[in-house]
DNA sequence: ACTCTTTATTTGAATGATTCAAAAAAAGAG
DNA sequence: CTCTTTTTTTGAATCATTCAAATAAAGAGT
């Protein structure tokens, strides 16, 4: 059952030694759709068109997307799922809400080279900083007359 | 069956308002020992002593530690186990080691304030930020003719 | 020391994201 | 259009962690 696939998406999977099928090109608009998406986000949309597409399935896409460099995989919750992104490459770091789990993108903050200066690497060849920020964005700093460290975050995003 | 405890874990834990049970005082001690210890290798620890504890016991004590601020609980490995460690409320950073897991502590790259400067907060307003540095220790550099970037992991630090 | 109330620990089952494995289906080279 | 390889489906398994109910220990007061 072959439909008209969106030649960009295509392309990308193509260009990136992968064979095109429909799962991966909608998981890789999925993800580019839906910011910061989980696997379950992904899954639910890519099953507006694909009502059929194994949870696996959305696993396998990711996963091999990832590997690929066409997407980034992140872990910005403690326990929470993992999150994907279409910004590769670029080094940016991420700010999580605590309180509904809001997820942005924020360049970094050291210079445009990697922040990869530790005050003493003890002997480590380092490749990569990353860098999470944490705290309250400006809809829930606002309704929040008393911040509760213990909040339990919300497993999606 | 009352045996001797240690003083110092004893008045740790009552001076943080908890009860002082042989769990608590041996769980804070392991963890201090085993620097970086997941609940597993706590429970493997603390079994020396007290060979009855449950795996329930092991996270009860470690939440309850930890939100007593005697604790701080890391999670460096994507999918890995979360770590346990003593040094608390310094905002200090980790290293890890890709290929054997090794997890070591570094001071705040950007002065001694915890470094919250993104370059763009998006209207957050940021409490902490964590910095999780990646790459090889000396020996897996050494050992080490290629890098792969796909090694898997070991669960256990 | 002894009793009582509160808080911890044990016991055993459950959760949820992710992964493993084998069979069926689709991609794409020739 | 066929064939081989790679993907997807299907269904079960894993692992860290958590939930819940019953039992036990802690520590204040006597």
């Amino acid at each position: 059952m072959v439909e008209s696939f969106r030649p960009p998406f295509v392309t990308l999977i193509r260009g990136a030694g992968l064979r095109a099928t429909r799962q991966r090109a909608a998981v890789l608009e999925a993800v580019g759709v839906s910011q910061h998406a989980s696997a379950a986000t992904v899954r639910g949309a890519v099953s507006a068109t694909l009502p059929d597409v194994s949870h696996q399935a959305i696993y396998d896409c990711l996963a091999d997307l990832t590997r690929a460099g066409l997407l980034r995989r992140i872990v910005v919750v403690d326990g929470g799922p993992a999150l994907f992104e279409t910004r590769t490459r670029d080094n940016h770091h991420h700010i999580v809400c605590r309180s509904c789990g809001l997820v942005v993108d924020v360049d970094c903050a050291i210079g445009s080279a990697p922040c990869l200066e530790a005050s003493d690497t003890a002997g480590f060849v380092i490749d990569e900083a990353e860098v999470i920020y944490r705290g309250l964005c400006a809809p829930c700093a606002e309704a929040a007359p008393v911040v509760n460290p213990h909040v339990q975050l919300p497993k999606e995003s």
